[in-house]
DNA sequence: ACTTGACTTAGAGTGTGCTCTAACTTTTAG
DNA sequence: CTAAAAGTTAGAGCACACTCTAAGTCAAGT
């Protein structure tokens, strides 16, 4: 049973606002989607499939530019297997880089964290800095 | 010795732009830069070691409204631990959910790279087909 | 017959975070 | 003395990704 929704249903399941998905099908990112009589859209499953997958490239920091490279590489040559992996490769290394990048300055944040946990705990102390934890580290280094 | 740096080698140190250091400045991201007797800035060591963990702070999503917030709370009431803590903590939590999100999507996108690859392994041999990996999913899946 | 509500389009508007420009001053090197 | 390089400001402009508006169509319910 191929059940067609419409763009209400589409937006509610893919997250994305209908302003949304009409936008991405102006701009080539979604393929004209098939119409019922009265000219609505009718989104097919491999449609909700695509526009899930476009989220994920969204998400993971893609640019629009990108996807529809991604996108016309797949409507236009869909036998270019190799090159839509170069992409999705390419990508994937900047994601893997980005990644990296956070979880170092995470870490930053969590040991500044850290850091006015321990400045609280030396404060409500009857005796304030004979415990020397972070606060040994110069105050200019810890704003 | 309390070097003193001009705006061009703060640039530097902080892969910020001039532009965008006069532009924090502007919107008290930064507290007025001391200034020469030409009236040019010259940053200290301090003003280094903020700028950088602004840059932190911003490279993990924060916008500069919350920065902004965060910049006065240390200008303004130096001894809030608790709130700059507490703001830091939601924006921690932030960062986590957005990495939990990363993997995730890193994952599907890994899967499909995988896929292409198996793909690509098949055509290159005389019977296609013959081994079944990832192409026994559906096309609509797959795209 | 009429109202409600979901849909359509082209195109305008918005928020964010820079990024650049113009006009000017100052310092440095030849 | 002059020219180049680096700084200053207020404010304009830009790229991006939406997000909304206006004017209209269409179908269903009362």
């Amino acid at each position: 049973m191929e059940q067609e929704l419409t763009i209400q249903q589409v937006a509610a399941a893919t997250g994305l606002s209908v302003h949304t998905l009409r936008y991405y099908e102006r701009c080539d990112l979604i393929a004209p989607i098939h119409r019922a009589r009265n000219g609505h859209r009718r989104y097919s499953a491999q449609d909700i499939n695509w526009i899930k997958f476009l989220t994920k490239l969204r998400m993971t920091g893609m640019p629009i530019r990108q996807m529809q490279q991604y996108a016309t590489l797949l409507r236009e040559r869909p036998d270019a297997v190799q090159e839509r992996r170069a992409l999705l490769e390419t990508h994937r290394q900047t994601v893997v880089d980005h990644l990296q990048q956070l979880q170092e300055n995470l870490a930053v944040i969590e040991w500044k964290i850290q850091h006015y946990k321990d400045v609280e705990a030396n404060l409500s102390q009857t005796f304030r800095y004979t415990t020397l934890t972070s606060a040994e580290i110069p105050r200019h280094d810890v704003p």
